[in-house]
DNA sequence: GATTGGCACTCGATTCCGTGGAGTGCCAAC
DNA sequence: GTTGGCACTCCACGGAATCGAGTGCCAATC
């Protein structure tokens, strides 16, 4: 049939495109695929795609292109999943879980990923709204200094110090503490933080209004709670990857330098990725930035038991190794969420 | 004196040739600075700075670039410090006041600093070395958990969770806890993980051997306080600055960007800054570093009261704007060493 | 002795062909 | 629907010509 010709055909220029950074003839391709038809046919075949919109010739007289139109049908129909060699999986392994804590987990993530496709990558650490808190503890510094630390499922451990207006006695402290206990231990981020202002309003149960104590210590640890920082917090990796942009430099390596210290905008641009196992891949202009408009992300969700806590993936040029790119993404995702599992 | 005059073209020709990114000839120069001699004069000049080492020419009738040597002279000789605007140190306050807490500051730091340089910006997190140890806490997380926090001299605050391999009573976490604070509390971290090491071989002075738990809690705090990631945590900022580059690519940016994620590497391209308010300079190929010998390193110390704790500055091509650059490293140095004097 | 104007010279950058070749589009034949 | 053939297009590449900024040197001048 000769429309799944014209998608091999498509499916061998992204290909050669790829690996040879140069618009791709009809003949080239006969040659170095084993279509079994002649170049004009080829050549027939291309016409039709062009005036569908998946590949473009950059001028005339030259090669063929794929356009964003034609990567995403090539992502989406004409990809096999190349999975991980046994000496990948290995690496991934050896490397990850040497692991002591959750930022090393994140850290080493993110240096594997952009090795392993030679790309940017970025990981998001776990986002705080959708775990839940393991434990508070309130550690006295003196009579004036207060350590608040707080303690969440997903192992992520925030401090502060409070300087306190009053004095507080250690039975105070303690009452304070399994009071805060009480109200917080295994809630949500969002019903602790309901609880919370509740208690710095309304004070105790008992009728009695909130100490000083008691609403510095509520607003220090919604403070910490609601922090966008913390939503906000990523790293980034293998950044030395964009010196093989080569040509097209200020057009697109400087907006992205750009992005990869603004957290925020990194994030949006992972986006809502899909939970469990799905790898989503958002090519050129289908992202929310126009001066991102010749980057791609590939990105997938990743979490304890299968739920999707944060997302990681790579930015790379809309010319990138697809199939390699997303399995890589996949397999680092997977193997990130099993160490969470345990831990 | 001819040999003033020579200085000042040397100085004409930095000044020319960093605002202009071309090579500077004598007509442009005495057109553009009021050196009052004819070009000719200043020919005879170029050619004996040439002589000496100071300037170059890319090829035969071509203007002068400034050598390493020139821009050494430059910067030792000619440079005369340009204090900051009353803008800029206003805009320094009010950017760094709003830190919440150390690392807070570090980070707000090197986006100031990139800012004001327009550079690379590269900042130490204090060093743990010269701290002390302000305070242990252990918190139980249930029996067979155990949150070990350690508090520091300079705000820095590490946690780790230990899984302990028996129970512990409260009794007993209560002894281990007091036991460990007579041992570290005040000490600098070197005197602390000697007492620490052999707290955990000895056991505690009543020659009773340590307990199991001892030695898990001991090994914990020992990890903490040697892990050289502490040492050798960096924030970097300002990449984006790299896309100014233009040219010289691969050769420089390259290697600079890889040079930005090996957190090690970059620590010892700051190098061991002067203390208190002088700046240090390395230019080109006085580095340790052959790939980057087109990049020049501008950095200092800071510290509270005066002693040095970690370094930060600026990491740039050599043609750079060393007089605005140095006045603002200075500056930003000195404004976080106050705030880190008043924490 | 230092400075200056003048002048010939050098050499990269830019422009302008001319050419080669890869690639296309179309058509007639199968 | 496929194929071979063919005319056509247009970029990339290389060499020649030109331009001009800049130099080095020398004789004249202060």
């Amino acid at each position: 049939m000769q429309e799944d010709r014209r998608l091999a055909v498509l499916r061998a220029i992204v290909e050669d495109y790829v690996a040879t950074d140069e618009p791709v003839g009809s003949k080239a391709l006969v040659e170095r695929h084993g279509l079994g038809v002649s170049s004009a046919t080829v050549r027939n075949d291309m016409a039709v795609l062009e005036d569908e919109g998946y590949i473009t010739q950059p001028h005339t007289s030259a090669g063929r292109v794929p356009t964003d139109k034609g990567y995403r049908l090539f992502v989406d129909r004409l990809t096999t999943v190349k999975p991980m060699s046994t000496a990948e999986r290995r690496a991934i392994s050896t490397f990850l879980d040497g692991a002591v804590d959750l930022d090393d987990v994140v850290q080493r993530s993110v240096r594997l990923l952009s090795q392993l496709t030679r790309q940017v990558a970025v990981v998001q650490y776990p986002t705080l709204s959708r775990s839940t808190v393991r434990h508070v503890e309130l550690v006295s510094l003196g009579a004036h200094r207060l350590l608040v630390v707080l303690i969440l499922s997903t192992g992520r451990v925030e401090q502060r110090v409070v300087e306190l207006e009053g004095e507080l006695a250690d039975e105070e402290l303690a009452e304070l503490r399994s009071l805060v206990l009480r109200t917080v231990t295994g809630a949500t981020i969002a019903e602790a933080l309901v609880a919370l202002r509740a208690l710095g309003e309304a004070g105790e149960p008992d009728g009695r209004g909130p100490s000083a104590a008691t609403v510095q210590v509520v607003e220090v640890l919604v403070d910490s709670m609601s922090d966008h920082r913390n939503d906000a917090r990523v790293a980034v990796g293998g950044a030395a990857n964009l010196a093989r942009y080569g040509d097209s430099f200020d057009s697109a390596v400087r907006p992205l330098l750009e992005a990869l210290e603004e957290h925020v905008v990194l994030l949006k641009l992972l986006g809502e990725s899909g939970t469990g196992g799905l790898v989503t891949v958002r090519i050129g202009a289908e992202g929310p930035y126009e001066e991102l408009s010749s980057t791609s992300v590939v990105s997938t969700g990743y979490g304890p038991r299968e739920e999707s806590l944060a997302t990681l993936g790579i930015v790379g040029p809309t010319r990138m190794d697809y199939p390699g790119t997303m399995a890589a993404v996949r397999a680092v995702a997977r193997y990130v969420s099993r160490i969470l599992d345990e831990a």
